[in-house]
DNA sequence: CATGAATGAGTTTTCATTCAT
DNA sequence: AATGAATGAAAACTCATTCAT
């Protein structure tokens, strides 16, 4: 019976968000093995055991954390895509959306940088779920460009290495960003890269082609 | 008189790059913080405090397993550039030699990703040092742009915005094949992006633009 | 508002008191260098990791009980003295209360003994604040000399050498005390130490003398 | 067959008078426990297992290094009671060698000082042998005082105290010189300490004295 | 619910001692 | 005899997690 916010409920909620708001930051600027539970406990208002009231463990609440941020991420880019009309509008909304978002919250991204790279580094773990998160993020991307190619807008290209490109274009663009904050052209940066991919998948000069497979790993 | 490769100048040769080699397979399955020296010693076949014969901490030990790595790499990324004649092949050459050694080297590519994210991760320490490593990996590739635009190869773009768009490309490429191990068209992945890169660069349909800047960060 | 002995604080003023007696011990029976944590732990009753909720290291439980001694025996000291009238009976109650104050705590006093021997050995460190603690052992005696000669009690001699040379016989009596924990005499030992710097400051038989100096290094 | 001093017994004789100057010094200014077997043989200029050779153990190498140190003073303070004819020469010759055996010999005398440390912090080792080599050197100062009572130079003390005592003044005097090397009346200082102990033992002014006892710990 | 004191496993690093060359 | 590479035990210190209040 989900029902009736109790005044108990208000202040879970409150708790729960504070304290991922706290591990973004914690985790964002220490990384997984050097933040610290009493950090974060401190940057959320916190006593240290509190934070096992509303997450199990440290893994826990970095799995939250992680979630919440590309679910945001991920409905930003939705919305941003859905309002765009024909593909090149669709790349730079994609590109725009989340290099937005990025900037806007720096230590996600860091917290998302790293958390790829323990996905990498360690073969073992409960990668499938964060594998995921991750390739939902290119879902729709891919889909507009499986359309784009259907009424023939692009050449015949492989949708799926066409979105990841992007997205690692994206990436890429908001590190260089996060690392070297001052830098200016953001948006000189992200037109330059979607032109480069909207001509990079338009009819050309003599490809050596690569046919329509299934991309997904 | 330091002349005369002794024994005793082989054996330690010989064990700096059985620990290197181990260090590179810890670090790049545990990342930094999780690889114990034990097991860096165990797997290079020596004693806990032998590792310390050789290198002074840990982080000198990775500082030097990940330097010889980049050093390595962007030495097989220099002869493959060198053999090419005209863009489009310096570009397939960047790539699939980037490529090739990354899957040459697994444990490698892991420790460099979690390395750029510990690069990420804490804005304060040595980041200069590393910064370099990096930026040196996509100089060469800049310069041949940079030659490509002068002789009007290409249409005129921002030469490091183009070779970053490369290097991350590559990156993400990798990416998914070392986490995927089985997946297999790496050739058709790297034609694919060197066709999406070459024509993406060629003089195109209506572009929007991006005039020339300097892009060093 | 920091009022109220909360029970929180009489724990902790408890803990720290067990903590410190514990390091007096072990330092005191193991010297600083092969006292470990773990048996200061061990013999304060709690957990390796609980030392280090009351003091930040080793080093700093060291300096906390050293500190306490020394003061607990300056107070000792200051008030024997005040009680006496007289040179004769302030050398006496010198003496006296020193000795008394380390032959209750022996291992006080070996840990005493470890900190000048520490502190002689290695030029280099914060050898000044210790060296103050030391030096206001000898202040109040030095003082009481002084005045005796300015009332012309004793010959005319300079108050600190005297003030050291009385402290240093002390330190040797008490010495011997705690090596051979059976011997009995003390009383008798402290009579003749009296004694001998009594006699030995009064008017004499023809001594070659030594002036009144400034003595403070 | 202890003849013909042969080449090796020459250089080994050579080595072990350079590990034991190194070890003076080495332990000197680290004290046991920081002093490094390494570190010895770099300041005697051989390599780390040829001390082994000649000392069995770190802890021998120390015993050997204290031990003629403690020979050579006792030596030269022998040598200087001898010449001297009355207690006041004696006693002036007794502080007069030790402190300048000491001064030219800086880190040994700290080595000693932490020799008694270690003496009396740890109950347990072999106590005796140091005790012995320690309680040596007040023998010859005792045995003079005794015959000084005797013949009546000065009143009845018991002698093994006197000798002490004036054995702790010296050791305070040195001290005090060894951490302020700046300071200047050595001179002065052992004139006061003769000048006090000698008056102090004189016939004086309405002692409560103390009788002759064994003094042996 | 909230707290924060307590725990103890786990990590890096040092160094006396051994031993093959 | 001399060397110095190798060893591994030991110790300070950290921190996720628990639990009594």
């Amino acid at each position: 019976m989900p029902r009736r916010p109790t005044k108990a409920h208000v202040l879970a909620a409150y708790r729960r968000e504070a304290l991922l708001g706290a591990a973004v930051r914690v985790f964002g600027t220490h990384g997984f093995d050097c933040a610290t539970m009493e950090r974060i406990a401190k940057e959320a208002g916190v006593a240290k055991g509190t934070t096992y009231l509303y997450y199990r463990s440290k893994q826990s609440i970095y799995d939250a954390a992680l979630s919440q941020g590309l679910t945001e991420l991920d409905e930003r880019t939705r919305d941003a895509i859905e309002r765009a009309t024909g593909l090149r509008e669709v790349i730079a909304a994609f590109v725009t959306s989340r290099a937005d978002y990025f900037f806007e919250h720096r230590d996600f991204f860091r917290m998302y940088v790293s958390a790829i790279a323990r996905h990498i580094t360690s073969v073992k773990p409960r990668a499938s779920e964060f594998q995921a998160m991750v390739d939902r993020q290119t879902r729709r991307l891919e889909q507009a460009i499986s359309r784009a190619v259907a009424r023939r807008e692009i050449r015949h290209v492989d949708a799926a290495a066409a979105a990841v490109a992007v997205f690692d274009l994206t990436r890429g663009l908001v590190a260089r960003g996060v690392v070297a904050p001052h830098r200016a052209d953001i948006a000189g940066d992200v037109a330059f890269l979607s032109d480069l991919v909207w001509q990079g998948l338009g009819e050309g000069r003599g490809l050596k082609g690569k046919g329509k497979r299934d991309r997904r790993t």
